[in-house]
RNA sequence: GGGCAUGUAGCUCAGUUGGUUAGAGCACCGCCUUGAUAAGGCGGGGGUCACUGGUUCGAGUCCAGUCCUGCCCA
């Protein structure tokens, strides 16, 4: 066989040198006039010709197509038309009303917009109330930080107006991406009536007896002048001292005479509040001398367990000269211990929480800053001392007058030298650690004790954790991310210290005991409905008191609710409230970090409010990531002078809503989505073969009235029907994907029909009928029949995604209405099998090694264009045993060959020569038939058929 | 440090219950075409399937461990 492909080699050399078609000077001679004839048969030829321009232009065009989208109420129209069909309610989680829409505020809305419009076009009444966070710190902080000074009046004023302001930058982002929704009438967390429900729901959790106030220490930031809740708090590298502390003890048991247990602790400022020492009651404790290389000595307890790192970390080493007393932890319980700089002592407490993976297996305790310290202190009796106000200042109670007034982190290195002229410090290294910060102000987190509102989560836990598993998490590992934070929160705080948010509305008596009475924030609850909670700050108590029957004396308590109850009861606020939703709602979509943030407190406030779960499937997506893998979020943006830009308006601006829709889609959203401007161009790569192949299908159609032309299913040929197949599957494809929410798997197989099925094959192959057959030929009627259907399937799965492109194509198919008005489409019943597409498989099978011969010969410079060539095919028996190879005119058509010879033999080979046949004018195949039609001298019998 | 994810071509991703030579799109290189033309076709290069070990006749796929990255938590 190699040998025989080596000779058909040969013989087209020869061939070539004597080939008097390629050198020939009579055809020199007659050159001009055979480009004269060209010309005229070049107006003969069929081609595709439409309005639907090549350069999308979207950032022109975009506008004006959302000008009449929204000139025709085109949202309300396909809500009015899918009303009475089931519903499915994707409730909109509300961003905070700050700052530009950045990449991942886009992807987020984006895929939101994606299950709407194509649950709509799945057939469900998909309606899409839009809402924005209107309160708390992040619009404060950016309010007080301008003007200092204001009254608490003026700081919600300002609030409101930033809100606002931003509210309308956002939305005019939103609906310039192309989504969906009621966006004339969004909820807002600020509005009256939301702020009412708010209020109602707080007064369900009082009347259910879940509201508790206490002093206990929180996450308080200084920078920001309140406490937080966990889901305002980021971890961050931060460097702390590490220092190793004895404290004496003063009744040591026998053998531990003189002894001192050792903490290690990485907040040395909370030293003056320490109140104890906690030991596992059933770790073992070593009691002996310890000798540093500087001749210190000192008697010491350690945890067995941690004495190799102790030694390691402080250059003390145990003397083993002798034997060392051993000790459990519970022995030591109930002893005291002298702290190392105030005159007082602390208790030596069992605690199981101490472990042996850090420190010496004895900590320091100090109820007043942390969350561990004040229960342990809770259940030794401890007081709560915690001498810090909320600037993270050392108060009076500190007890060393030196530091009152000092913030705490400076005061870090004047412990540690107190503790060095004490004598008690005995190591002491720097560490970095992930430490929590405010996610506002960026500073270090303090644990700080003050009188705080709590919600009592142990008393809806239970019923929390069994709603978790009525709900649909996709992906599924969503259920157990959120089921751990649920099942080990602690009690939520709900207070915070400022004023751009819901009142906390409870009251405080003459006598200073606290009112907190369902009935009182039920009316408090009515006025706010009708006058906005602006009123609790700008009346006095007095008025207040009267309004409610409170007796006279009565003060208003001044702290506001976390907001993360304001959006926690948005599906009492906006889904209970809004005719057209329900609750619960079919799906939340969020990125994973909500996880602990709205899914939660969404979840929780509904388990009070309706004793279910708000969500019936909860989805998730990752962050925009740049390509390193660095997570790019908004307060990065500016700190570095490089970065890229993040924001949507960038890429709509530049590129077109399209595109960054087609980004989306293409992307896989459950996983750290990557970005960078680069990839976002090789989307556009996608977008524009996508709409060319669009242009050319919409051009093959100008001359076709599907009413007049179609033909029917039997008329089609081997290619069209094979076409119809591999569209069959796709339909099916994209409608079951777009169910699953896997937009990725649209993108692709669409991508990949567009490609490889019609821009190579499909619309390649029929180019010839297309162009050159006689306008009404069967089989050319036959494709355009195909592709009229290929092109209307085509865009209406791609609707939901291309939403701007689609319509505009859907214009150019004639039709009057937009395509979002539509349905998907359903796969055709007429071509459901695989007939023509085993067909199909068998003829590329043999189209590759015809091609790999025809480029073998294209590359020696013997020929150019296929249709150039003489082919002489051999097909194995095996493999080739479709009908279709003994039908030469559509084998020839298939591997858009002139000439081609078909031979059996025993593998499968092809072999190229120049075709001596002359080139017909108007079709370009070299033909034996070229002259056939004495009128038509240059042409083949086909093309002067045509013509007649 | 713990939990949950993730790691396949330069990039974005497919790889079904383990089974021929690991695929697609984009990018890249070469050629053709100029009747999809700021387009289109053909051919080609490119992968130690994160790493190590194990189970198996056979591992990208199953098991164990390690590492990278992300989220959440300490």
């Amino acid at each position: 066989m190699q040998q025989r492909t080596r000779q058909a080699e040969i013989q087209i050399l020869n061939f070539e040198s004597s080939n008097p078609l390629l050198v020939s000077p009579p055809l020199f001679a007659t050159m001009s006039d055979a480009q004269d004839s060209a010309k005229k048969y070049k107006d003969t030829v069929l081609l595709p010709n439409t309005a639907f321009p090549m350069k999308g232009d979207l950032v022109k065009r975009e506008p004006e197509r959302l000008a009449a989208w929204e000139k025709t109420d085109l949202y309300g129209r396909i809500t009015a038309k899918s009303k009475g069909r089931p519903t499915f309610i994707l409730h909109d989680g509300p961003p905070f009303a700050n700052g530009d829409v950045h990449m991942g505020t886009a992807l987020n809305k984006v895929l939101k917009d994606l299950v709407v419009k194509s649950k709509t076009m799945a057939g469900f009444h998909a309606p899409f109330v839009p809402g924005w966070d209107c309160h708390g710190l992040p619009i404060e902080f950016r309010v007080v930080k301008e003007s200092t000074g204001l009254s608490p009046v003026e700081v919600r004023r300002k609030s409101e107006e930033y809100a606002r302001k931003y509210i309308d930058i956002q939305r005019g982002s939103f609906k310039r991406l192309g989504v969906f929704g009621d966006w004339a009438k969004p909820y807002l967390t600020l509005d009256p009536t939301y702020e009412s429900d708010i209020i109602r729901t707080f007064g369900k959790l009082v009347q259910k007896k879940l509201v508790y106030r206490m002093k206990r220490p929180v996450l308080w930031s200084y920078g920001a002048q309140t406490a937080l809740a966990e889901a305002e708090v980021e971890y961050k590298d931060k460097q702390s001292p590490a220092v190793y502390v004895k404290f004496t003890l003063n009744n040591p048991p026998p053998g531990a005479d003189e002894a001192s247990l050792v903490i290690w602790t990485t907040t040395p400022w909370t030293l003056p509040a320490n109140l104890a020492i906690a030991l596992h009651p059933d770790f073992e404790y070593i009691c002996g001398t310890f000798k540093h290389t500087n001749g210190r000595s000192e008697k010491l307890v350690i945890a067995t367990s941690r004495l190799e790192a102790f030694q390691a970390s402080t250059g003390f080493v145990l003397d083993t000269s002798h034997a060392n007393e051993k000790l459990k932890g519970a022995e030591l319980n109930g002893l005291t211990a002298q702290h190392p700089f105030l005159p007082r002592t602390s208790k030596v407490i069992n605690t199981l929480f101490v472990t042996n993976d850090t420190g010496t297996g004895a900590v320091h305790i100090a109820p007043g800053h942390g969350h561990d310290d004040y229960l342990a202190g809770k259940e030794h009796g401890l007081d709560i001392l915690s001498p810090v106000d909320g600037n993270g200042k050392y108060t009076a109670e500190v007890g060393l007058p030196n530091f009152v007034g000092m913030h705490v982190f400076k005061a870090n290195e004047g412990i540690i030298e107190l503790l060095k002229t004490m004598g008690a410090l005995l190591g002491h290294e720097t560490i970095t650690h992930q430490y929590p910060h405010c996610w506002r102000s960026k500073t270090p987190i303090i644990f700080r004790a003050v009188e705080q509102f709590f919600i009592r989560i142990d008393d809806i836990r239970q019923k929390a954790l069994y709603e978790i598993d009525k709900v649909q998490w996709l992906p599924a590992w969503g259920r157990n991310r959120i089921y751990g934070t649920v099942e080990s929160r602690p009690d939520w705080c709900i207070s915070r210290q400022r004023t751009w948010g819901v009142p906390l509305p409870v009251f405080y008596g003459a006598d200073g005991a606290i009112i907190m009475d369902q009935a009182v924030i039920e009316t408090v609850a009515n006025i706010t409905e009708k006058q906005g909670t602006n009123l609790w700050f700008e009346k006095d108590d007095a008025w207040w008191a009267n309004e409610l029957g409170l007796p006279a004396g009565t003060t208003r308590g001044n702290d506001t609710l976390d907001v993360w109850i304001d959006s926690g009861c948005s599906h009492v606020a906006v889904l209970d409230r809004h005719p057209e939703l329900h609750a619960p709602a079919d799906m939340y979509l969020e990125a994973t970090d909500q996880h602990r943030g709205w899914f939660q407190s969404s979840l929780m406030m509904s388990v009070v409010a309706r004793d279910a779960a708000p969500y019936k499937s909860v989805i998730t997506h990752g962050f925009v990531v740049d390509t390193s893998g660095k997570k790019v979020s908004k307060s990065d943006q500016g700190s570095d002078k490089n970065a890229k830009p993040m924001t949507a308006d960038h890429y709509y601006n530049k590129y077109g809503a399209d595109l960054v829709r087609l980004w989306v889609s293409s992307v896989d959203y459950q996983n750290e989505v990557p970005f960078s401007e680069e990839l976002f161009q090789q989307t556009g790569e996608s977008y524009r073969r996508i709409r060319n192949t669009l242009r050319v299908l919409l051009g093959n159609l100008h001359d076709f009235d599907p009413a007049k032309n179609s033909v029917k299913p039997e008329q089609f040929t081997l290619i069209d029907r094979w076409i119809m197949e591999k569209l069959h599957r796709l339909t099916k494809e994209c409608v079951e994907a777009y169910a699953a929410y896997d937009f990725r798997k649209v993108f692709t197989v669409v991508n990949q029909f567009f490609a490889g099925d019609l821009s190579a094959l499909y619309i390649d192959i029929t180019k010839d009928r297309m162009y050159c057959d006689a306008r009404d030929s069967v089989r050319r009627r036959a494709t355009q029949t195909a592709i009229r259907e290929i092109t209307e399937t085509l865009l209406r799965l791609l609707a939901p995604i291309i939403a701007f492109t689609a319509d505009e194509a859907w214009e150019h198919l004639g039709h009057k209405e937009s395509i979002h008005l539509e349905l998907f489409p359903a796969p055709n019943p007429a071509f459901p099998g695989s007939d023509a597409t085993q067909a199909v498989e068998q003829l590329l099978q043999a189209r590759a090694v015809i091609q790999q011969a025809i480029e073998k010969a294209r590359q020696e410079k013997k020929i150019g264009s296929n249709l150039e060539a003489t082919v002489r095919l051999t097909l194995s028996e095996k493999g080739f045993d479709h009908a279709v190879f003994t039908d030469l005119p559509t084998l020839s058509e298939f591997f858009i060959l002139s000439d081609l010879h078909i031979t059996r033999g025993t593998e499968l080979a092809a072999s190229v020569e120049v075709c001596e046949h002359a080139k017909c004018e108007r079709c370009w195949r070299h033909l034996p038939d070229v002259g056939i039609n004495a009128s038509h001298p240059t042409i083949c019998g086909r093309c002067a058929g045509a013509l007649s």
